[in-house]
RNA sequence: UCCUGAGUAGCUCAAUGGCAGAGCAUUCGGCUGUUAACCGAAGGGUUGUAGGUUCGAGUCCUACCUCAGGAG
């Protein structure tokens, strides 16, 4: 249960970085599936949401949720990410890191409490605990020595988080969103979303009783003793979900699905089990039959902007499709006959290629929607 | 009719007389906890035409053609 409602798993969430899912408003976001219902969680994120407009400023104006006009949940991912993956001066010691800031230089210093700080600010209902992600490839001996200060991360993080999360942050002016109640995340496998505005009362007053949740993360690079030493260590501090981080950073395939299952053993079933930044369509659908509840990934978004799409072909087996190439021109077929998702109920490919080349933004929002 | 300027890739333009290039466009590829409506590759030329000078001419000279501006 979280402060904005259920989320029946598994569960893909797009990302929204800067409180946006880039090129896709709100009220899509909502209802961009083949059965009306859109995504049940976003993410955002922490070091974005700092910078700019900056945390405090966002909690000044009702949390993210309000800020946005989101009503259903939100995770916020810690920083830790892109600490790692995008701040080319970055100085990392024991009691966090120093870090420039890509806007314009300025310095920054984030701490595990700091991370804690500003998420809670954000309102985030899935904060996430302030990591290390250790470049890949790296060494056995540097990879457990990064997962040590992930895990003392952890426990600092959670030991902060503890004392100053927030019942139902910021939402006195929105309504939670109301939904059919499915306690059982990790045990749900049905693909059929069960979202309804319309659902019994008293579904607020339950909502109204959850607190912000913090999520562990697991570390461990590509070393399956690594794997299994970090996921129990952070089981022994009774988090409500955990996220398996590090992987799909430039390994092959075949390592990411081994991780993950080598991962997955050692976290309990009964709490959600969370890939962080996966992944192509056919790598969500596989990881989820693996007992993956949650993913998140750039890649419907980043590639529908990019004009890249995913379709099925007649076997029903994932397949690229480069919206601008030339033999689209005069297709007057949907992306997908098979989807059903707004996108394919109504414009043609031939269409949506013109918007491509032809700079259009609305080309990029509606090769999103269908990606997402 | 005369004067001036300009003619180089599909377009807009570079290139002290010394290997003819860029951006855009075109075609194709890439994208995994977003610095990304981004990044990369390829194709594309008798440098307006015809002569001349020179070891060597997109570049200098002559004539012509086309376009723009000006004068009459």
């Amino acid at each position: 249960m979280l402060p904005h409602g259920v989320v029946e798993t598994p569960v893909f969430m797009p990302v929204g970085t800067a409180a946006s899912v880039k090129a896709v408003e709100q009220g899509v976001l909502e209802k961009i599936g083949a059965d009306g219902v859109g995504a049940q969680i976003i993410l955002a994120n922490t070091y974005h949401l700092y910078l700019r407009p900056g945390h405090e400023s966002i909690a000044r104006m009702g949390g993210v949720h309000r800020f946005m006009s989101w009503e259903r949940p939100m995770l916020t991912d810690s920083g830790g990410f892109q600490v790692f993956s995008l701040s080319g001066l970055r100085k990392v010691t024991a009691e966090g890191v120093e870090f420039r800031s890509h806007l314009d230089g300025s310095k920054h210093f984030f701490s595990p409490e700091h991370s804690m700080d500003v998420q809670i600010a954000l309102g985030a209902d899935i904060a996430m605990v302030f990591d290390e992600c250790v470049e890949t490839p790296a060494s056995w001996e540097r990879t457990r020595e990064s997962m040590g200060l992930t895990h003392a991360w952890a426990q600092r993080s959670k030991d902060h988080f503890d004392s100053h999360k927030h019942l139902v942050p910021w939402s006195e002016g929105l309504q939670p969103q109301k939904r059919k109640a499915d306690s059982s995340t990790a045990a749900a496998k049905s693909t059929a979303f069960a979202l309804d505005d319309n659902s019994e009362e008293g579904q607020n007053d339950e909502l109204k009783g959850a607190t912000q949740s913090l999520f562990g993360i697991v570390q461990g690079g590509m070393y399956a003793d690594l794997r299994k030493e970090s996921a129990e260590r952070l089981v022994e501090m009774e988090l409500p979900g955990y996220a398996i981080g590090g992987l799909a950073v430039g390994e092959p395939r075949e390592v990411t699905r081994e991780m993950i299952a080598r991962t997955l053993e050692f976290l309990p079933k009964d709490k959600p089990r969370y890939v962080m930044g996966v992944g192509y369509p056919d790598e969500i659908e596989e990881y989820a039959k693996m007992g993956v509840d949650m993913m998140d990934c750039v890649l419907p978004t980043r590639a529908g902007r990019h004009g890249l799409l995913f379709a099925r072909d007649a076997e029903g087996k994932i397949v690229r499709m480069n919206i601008k190439r030339r033999e689209y021109a005069e297709d007057s077929g949907p992306i997908d006959a098979a989807c059903g998702c707004m996108v394919c109920a109504r414009y043609s490919r031939a269409y949506l290629r013109h918007l491509f080349v032809a700079g259009e933004a609305l080309g990029l929002a509606l090769n999103s929607v269908h990606n997402l």
